[in-house]
DNA sequence: GTCGAAGTGGAACGAATGTTATACAACGGT
DNA sequence: ACCGTTGTATAACATTCGTTCCACTTCGAC
């Protein structure tokens, strides 16, 4: 086998900078020149480490999804904490949070008309859904059906505080939308 | 003057037709051809109407804002029912409102890398806190900066269900959309 | 050293897009 | 009855897109 190259890696990276040219200006300029550039290769190389497009943009919209659920990795020491944690994490607080989640949106209003794209955002979601819920049970805040529908409350919230937090900045600095956050694990 | 056409009805016309579009196959699918199509006219009478697409894409998106406003005209009689009125509002729950629902979330999509769209995005918001802020402080729930606190609290818990109902119908039917409105008012 | 597969770049193609131009139809004013 | 304006349709335009193709490089196998 002829020049060692990491096609795992390759891929990574071109959907990275997919991802990023999409938060940066909407999924219409993602065109496969773009990503090429972005990722410093050629249109050349993109077609030869994905068929086309749509599996570049599926590619970047499941790439983007693991890293959101790879960041729930860490362990805080209580469930209360971890269950904070987990909700933070689907908080546009920082640059790449905020990042994941201009690509949330776009491939959200992609969805319209793509049901592959859809099914893929609606299971997301709902193992979201559960991990959450088991979080909210082993807080002992509830448990059975009870823990998934405030772990959907709970989500909710969330959701909503940071489309608001996307679009108005000036409105939700980092430390507002903590502490909206904390007021909902409170209440 | 000769030939007597109703310059805003045809462009209202438009405006739907472009909205439908969005909403059944994505903001990608709302080409010049396509809405022109759709309205059951050609692309030169579509170009006589408004400039350029952006402008097309402009109205329709403000078209849409009027017609969510448009909503909250009806007077039910007490305050707290005036409030509910208005979150229920912001709910999928039948065809028309889902539309709305849709054409916002592609508009989100589309502000990223459109900063005149980000700020017509980011104001209907504040305008809509603002409406519903006024209708907290008449319920006599809150009043003064806190009244805008819980006007966020509610728009971001029915935004939340809204997100989750739009991609998974099946788990919000209306009435589970409803219920979780009303738990919301409740608490 | 030679060969072949893997990787890369860049050009080229057809299709589709936004836009512009043009020709024709419809109607009111004079 | 004629004219000018408005509305509409169709065609053509340049551009950009996804995709395909081909030449070239790079490296391991033999």
């Amino acid at each position: 086998m002829p020049r060692f190259v990491d096609v795992e890696e390759r891929r990574i990276e071109l959907t990275d900078a997919a991802a990023r040219l999409i938060a940066r200006a909407g999924i219409g300029a993602a065109t496969m020149r773009e990503v090429a550039a972005e990722a410093g290769l050629s249109t050349g190389s993109l077609t030869h480490y994905f068929a086309d497009k749509r599996e570049l943009l599926l590619c970047t919209f499941q790439a983007s999804l693991a890293g959101r659920r790879s960041q729930r990795a860490e362990r805080p020491p209580d469930a209360v904490s971890q269950l904070r944690a987990t909700l933070e994490g689907a908080l546009p607080v920082d640059d790449d949070r905020r990042r994941h989640w201009m690509v949330t949106v776009a491939f959200c209003a992609q969805a319209a008309g793509d049901d592959e794209l859809a099914d893929a955002q609606r299971d997301a979601y709902r193992e979201f859904r559960g991990h959450v819920a088991r979080q909210v049970e082993r807080a002992g805040i509830a448990d059975g059906e009870h823990a998934v529908v405030v772990a959907e409350r709970f989500i909710a919230a969330v959701d909503g505080v940071a489309i608001q937090a996307l679009f108005d900045p000036e409105s939700w600095p980092a430390d507002r939308q903590l502490a909206a956050l904390d007021d909902l694990l409170r209440g």
